[in-house]
DNA sequence: CCAAAAGTGTTATATTTACACCCATGC
DNA sequence: GCATGGGTGTAAATATAACACTTTTGG
């Protein structure tokens, strides 16, 4: 044999029960929509030497759950949500990276709706901020490079997948969500492109009902049917935009 | 403060020292294209339950390294290679993964030529085998799981970036660029169109040699020229094919 | 001379981009 | 009546897809 330092799948059961064990956490970059900017969910750090920072909402993964679990966990308890868009991200290792000892995370995101229920929840826990993307410069410990990771992924996949309704009221207006992209991936977008674009996906339901109380002529609302996407990706389409 | 069962970050400290701490581990998804096909690098397995099937290549991940480290230091020991292409893919945590207790696995996934000298380092290890992934209908734990999902997320890379010649020796024909991605996409390409594409995409050096010794008219060779790919990059341009 | 893969252009179709005006509402 | 966003079509440019024959080599 030569697997050099690699050891053999039989040695594991001993090093499993020593000091080859490591606490695992994870660590959510919640994402929300609001006021024509993208924001994540962050809370006041009280570990030093982190004291004046924002981190990352996470915690220990616990030995009877799955870092799915976990994160849906976390996600529970500081949005009151359940049913969110969840996606792993990656794993940080590096050694240093925590004060306490080796804490191995994964990273999440996920994609939440700000409405009003949830910021009634939000109240309850004075430790917790939206704060705008743009306006965060630093994190707690690698929490900055978390974020940028989650971002950068979130990005490459709300080009691909249906997963911007996520941050959207359930009724919007084609331009909020046009809106909503130029804000997620910085571009600028086409009016009448988008629109034909959106007509052509044929994954938005009509709703027959108008914006009330605008100071403009009010625009047609609707909503994203999950069930005729599901329909049209079996038989091979893509979402693309 | 309303955070549910989610612990305050100055709890942990009690946490990472005791029984919540898990091994970790990586496996690696390591492959290799060879005679048309699109082959992994397995090993016998020899832990009960599964002592008649392959496992992907892996270890534990120790105190003092990454997750990267982990799997870079498995391929070195078990290809020979120091450079190779690899990717973190996702975490696999499910309670009752592994028959040993609790461990919770990296995958990675990793592309290498497979050539002489590796097959003359192979040939150490008796117990280490290429299988094409046509042919592999189980693996040991759930290394079949984690083998397709990093077959898909490897699937999606490679159209879009230029890591397939990783696959490929360093001179290659224009055919076997073809054949490289319709056995990997399982597709059938254009010949005309594919070469058109490559050649507008500009990111093959012309080596101004042929193939030797075939029965037919021998092909051009070239190599890809990763420092002309990363100036393109840089300025803006995407690979997609 | 036969088998095998190399190499090469054109046309039709689909997709993407750029662009400007009138409409409905609240104040 | 004015400010604000809602809603609509066309033409040009670009990208993609389909398709067939001659060339060069080894055996």
């Amino acid at each position: 044999m030569t697997t050099g330092s690699v050891q053999n799948i039989n040695t594991w059961i001993t090093q499993i029960n020593n000091d080859f064990k490591a606490a695992i956490s994870v660590d959510c970059v919640i994402f929300g929509y609001d006021d024509d900017a993208l924001k994540i969910l962050v809370s006041n750090c009280d570990m030093p030497p982190f004291e004046h920072e924002y981190s990352l909402l996470g915690d220990i993964v616990h030995p009877d759950e799955t870092t799915d679990d976990a994160a849906k966990r976390v996600l529970q308890a500081k949005t009151g949500f359940t049913d969110v868009f969840l996606e792993q991200v990656e794993v940080f290792s590096e050694i240093g990276r925590h004060p306490l000892g080796r804490v191995i995370t994964v990273a999440y995101y996920s994609l939440i709706k700000i409405d009003d229920d949830h910021l009634a929840h939000l109240e309850k826990d004075a430790f917790l901020h939206w704060v705008p993307i743009k306006d965060i410069t630093s994190l707690a410990f690698d929490h900055y490079t978390i974020m940028h990771s989650c971002l950068r992924k979130m990005q490459r996949q709300i080009r691909s997948q249906p997963i911007g309704f996520n941050l959207l009221p359930k009724k919007f207006s084609l331009l909020q969500l046009q809106r909503l992209y130029e804000v997620v991936l910085e571009i600028e977008l086409d009016k009448r492109n988008f629109r034909r674009k959106l007509n052509a996906l044929d994954i938005l339901r009509d709703l027959k009902e108008m914006e009330q109380s605008v100071s403009h002529r009010p625009a047609k609302l609707f909503s994203f049917d999950e069930n005729i996407y599901q329909k049209k990706k079996i038989s091979g389409f893509s979402f693309d935009l």
